[in-house]
RNA sequence: GGCGCGGUAGCCAAGUGGUAAGGCGGAGGUCUGCAAAACCUCUAUUCAUCGGUUCAAAUCCGAUCCGCGCCUCCA
């Protein structure tokens, strides 16, 4: 598998530093507020990046932080007149609601910077030891830049030639270098209850810290994977890298990869312009999150995505033709008397479950046994699709695969030739494709008895050619949102 | 000013030297009592513009135009 690395801006072979294992930060969301759909682009990338290191034979830790205190966090919590870990405890429980919705796989791990201020507190205390820190007249923590050679490698900064910009804070006239950042921020007003006892005085962690200090914690002091979206390669992750490097003496991450924006109308989207949408807003104009997250995952990380209602339709619609096939498969196998047990061994089922290795190695059993089964057009998607997945995550490509798939398929069983054992076959590489893709599962819908009933009422009248009754019916079942698919096997209902 | 990304059909979007994937939309057709749904077929002689290299360029080089991001706490 190959990956696009921020650091040498190449590609390059994905390869464990230890063994089989792969080991992944990826940065969470500050919980101060709903997170919006721009950052859940970056969760999504990142959701389908582990599924595909999964896929590849790879295990994996992947450790996401949440960011509980920080200015705004704080600012949120006064406002609201509660405690910060009060204030920041709905949108955490938001946002773990949200990675349902869109059938985000869990990480490994959530740690939240607020549980490990002591661990924070041992890496600035080393940083303190090893002269890359010092405190300034107010009692802060600040890096020295200086004392880091290589800093600016990741943005790939000549810091020399970087001037001092009208962006510079007043209150950071205290450090030695413009480039220097906080480890620590002394106890200010506005902090109201929020601090902590350090050996060098009350405060708060900086916000760099906590990826550092949580990173190391859950993964090591060097691991394989960093992500992210591409503003946080400068400053975050270019501080991450000197604050670890310089108290572990190691190197910090090998690997880089970030997301670049979602963008609304062309236009940057951020908190701070107020364009943005959550993943509420979307729901509440009668998308799914299953449609978001087709939407979100259909472009390549490393290009902007324009979201647009117009895709999410889009979305609908394309979705609407792969439950048809899977469908149509399922019908196929029936009727050559295929075991639904056979059907059923597939994936994993919402977003809580974790495709565990037990899952796996069944699916990849079951993949395997019916592998032979499989016509030349599906073993063609097959490897289409992993080489898609497998450069650079060209997800593209890997859709591609899938609706070459789903149109070969199509015709095969319009000409009858495909046979219910390798309609079974496809059903399962489906499945196997969707423990990353995380969108083929359809919603299974509850057809109640009185919809039921009328379709059986419909099929009497049409029997006796009764038109006139069986059109009312018809639109009967469309009031009440159902619509008739009459096919060769007979009469379905379909939510409108 | 520095660094970086991008401009491919109505819309979205792959493709980094060998003659334009895929999705949505649209147009025809099949099926059907009629419809709908579904499926099938078709839908860019051309890749922002202009030059150049090459047997061969969307892909490489140069120039130009346009859009976007980062350059201190925003995924």
């Amino acid at each position: 598998m190959k990956i696009h690395n921020t650091l040498t801006q190449q590609l390059e072979e994905l390869i464990p530093l230890e063994g089989n294992r792969v080991r992944i930060y990826t940065c969470g969301p500050t919980v101060y507020n709903f997170a919006h759909i721009g950052n859940f682009r970056a969760y999504i990338f990142e959701d389908l990046l582990r599924r595909a290191i999964k896929r590849f034979g790879y295990e994996l830790t992947q450790v996401m932080n949440l960011t509980d205190v920080d200015d705004k966090t704080i600012a949120g919590a006064l406002k609201a007149g509660v405690p910060l870990n009060t204030f920041t405890a709905t949108f955490k429980s938001a946002f773990f609601d949200d990675l349902k919705t869109l059938n985000i796989e869990p990480a490994e791990h959530y740690p939240a910077a607020t549980d490990h201020i002591p661990a924070m507190i041992g890496m600035i205390q080393s940083l303190l030891d090893k002269k890359h820190a010092y405190q300034s007249d107010d009692g802060s923590i600040y890096f020295s830049v200086a004392s880091f050679p290589s800093y600016g490698k990741l943005a790939h900064l000549d810091m020399a030639g970087m001037r001092p910009g009208a962006r510079v804070q007043h209150d950071e006239y205290e450090k030695e270098n413009v480039a220097d950042f906080a480890l620590w921020k002394a106890w200010d007003e506005k902090d109201g209850a929020v601090a902590w006892d350090a050996p060098w005085g009350r405060g708060r962690p900086g916000w760099h810290i906590e990826c550092s200090a949580m990173a190391t914690q859950y993964l090591g002091e060097s691991f394989d994977l960093h992500t992210g979206g591409v503003d946080n390669i400068f400053p975050h992750h270019e501080d991450e890298i000197a604050q670890s490097e310089s108290a572990s003496g190691k190197p910090y991450v090998r690997y880089w990869m970030h997301c670049a924006h979602l963008v609304v109308d062309g236009r940057k989207m951020s908190k701070s312009l107020g364009n943005f949408y959550t993943l509420r807003d979307i729901l509440s104009r009668g998308f799914t999150g299953r449609e978001t997250r087709y939407v979100l995952m259909a472009g390549h990380y490393r290009q902007s995505l324009n979201f647009s209602f117009d895709a999410l339709t889009a979305a609908r619609s394309a979705l609407q033709r792969l439950d048809e096939f899977q469908d149509r498969l399922v019908g196929v196998a029936k009727n050559a008397n295929i075991e639904q047990s056979t059907l059923n061994v597939q994936h994993s089922t919402g977003s809580n479950s974790h495709p565990s290795l037990d899952v796996r190695c069944s699916m990849l059993t079951v993949e395997c046994s019916n592998s032979l089964l499989l016509p030349d057009w599906a073993d063609a998607a097959r490897v289409k699709f992993d080489a898609g997945l497998a450069d650079d995550l060209n997800i593209s490509e890997s859709l591609a695969a899938l609706f070459d798939m789903v149109h070969a398929g199509n015709r095969a069983m319009d000409a009858k030739a495909l046979k219910g054992e390798q309609a079974a076959a496809v059903r399962s590489l489906l499945a196997s494709f969707d423990l990353v893709l995380g969108v083929l599962e359809k919603p299974r819908e509850e057809i109640p008895d009185g919809a039921l009933k009328l379709l059986e009422l419909r099929q009497e009248a049409r029997k006796a050619k009764n038109w006139a009754e069986s059109d009312r019916v018809r639109d009967e079942l469309a009031a009440q949102g159902w619509l008739i698919q009459d096919t060769p096997q007979g009469a379905k209902l379909k939510r409108k």
